[in-house]
DNA sequence: AGCAGAAGTTGCCGAAAGAGCAAAGATGCC
DNA sequence: GGCATCTTTGCTCTTTCGGCAACTTCTGCT
């Protein structure tokens, strides 16, 4: 507790006004949510919410960077003498195992919450948001692979960029494939290709 | 000539509002430049600047992705029996070639531009919708390998997603790398390294 | 040609976003 | 308790953004 009630205050805050975004943003859909309704669902002024967040897609984002994140804590709480992929492979299965629970405020797996997440994800704005959010989460990924395997130049980041991909594919599939599929398994496949070296499958 | 001369003069607004975005935001900094400007300069109103697209930032990346777009082209412009990864290489490679010249308005190799445009790189807003445009061009590779390859499911956009991942990192490596390195050495090492399937270098 | 209709451009307007500034309210430290 | 610091907030101004309707230009058809 370096900072205290102040720094832990903040974190509040902000969390309170992303969940609030989202739920907003899944509820009414993206367009009708004004940031004014965010800041006063999380009881502060409007002004306050800019001083958090860029704008309406940030706060949205926010959220799943943080979750993501820690995929790299993870990767780096695994055992350093693990080889890298097998290191990989446990944080990223980790990381989507609690996906249904837990991750801050409970979210409702109802149907109705997850059509409101596909319409929401359609918004470009938002789609452009995520992506730049994830691209913070790869630098973070990259730093920990940089840190595990002693490599520098391309490789770490290379890696994490992939495995990004992979993982933007997986979610995608998942969203669509009509007989559900479970992330795992799309994760799985994904996985086991990229590390086949992507080769063109019979 | 389907649609003639109308289509033709939306396609060269269309260019030209693009173009004037680039410019002004390399010239004198990104925020510093209204679309207000960008309009004028390009010789039409602010509204009709708006008809073509939703943001300075769309204006700036449509360049890129039209650009991009001539990968997913090339690779389809392949023989069809040639596998899939030689076929992929040389798309790329004759992307980054033509590179320094040609692709529409002439740059100018300045020194003074390249800094610029890293400048103007470091604009959130702008990475998310170049991440955003890059995300378009993704569908088209994945379109185009599918086409090639007769394989549905993952496949196609994981590698397509894959692809795009390894030309972000050697486009970072490459603005990077102070003894500079050839775009096509990077890219040849990145590929490597992906068609190996990604395996901790000694 | 000539004409009807579609498409593109533009100005106007109101709603909302985005950012700077200084006052007011909390919190941390001594 | 009291001062220094950080947050929050209200105010204001500029810019963005999107709908609407008038006006112009192109296309297709007769």
């Amino acid at each position: 507790m370096a900072e205290g009630l102040r720094e832990r205050k903040k974190q509040e805050t902000r969390i309170a006004l992303s969940w609030a975004a989202v739920r907003l943003a899944v509820e009414r859909g993206y367009g009708a949510v004004r940031i004014e309704d965010i800041a006063a669902e999380a009881g502060v002024s409007l002004r306050t919410f800019r001083n958090y967040f860029d704008s309406k897609a940030d706060a949205i984002a926010a959220r799943e960077v943080e979750r993501s994140l820690k995929i790299a804590e993870e990767l780096r709480a695994r055992p350093a003498d693990e080889p890298l992929w097998v290191a990989i492979r446990a944080a990223i299965e980790a990381h989507f195992a609690l996906g249904e629970e837990g991750h801050g405020g409970r979210r409702p797996p109802d149907e109705q919450w997850l059509k409101g997440i596909r319409l929401m994800m359609t918004e470009p704005a938002l789609q452009g948001a995520i992506m730049l959010a994830y691209a913070r989460v790869g630098e973070e990924m990259a730093a920990a692979i940089a840190e595990r395997t002693g490599i520098t130049g391309m490789y770490p980041r290379l890696v994490a960029d992939v495995i990004g991909a992979a993982r933007g594919v997986v979610m995608a599939e998942w969203m669509r494939a009509d007989p559900p599929r479970s992330i795992a398994d799309l994760l799985a496949e994904a996985l086991d290709q990229i590390e086949a070296g992507l080769p063109v499958p019979e």
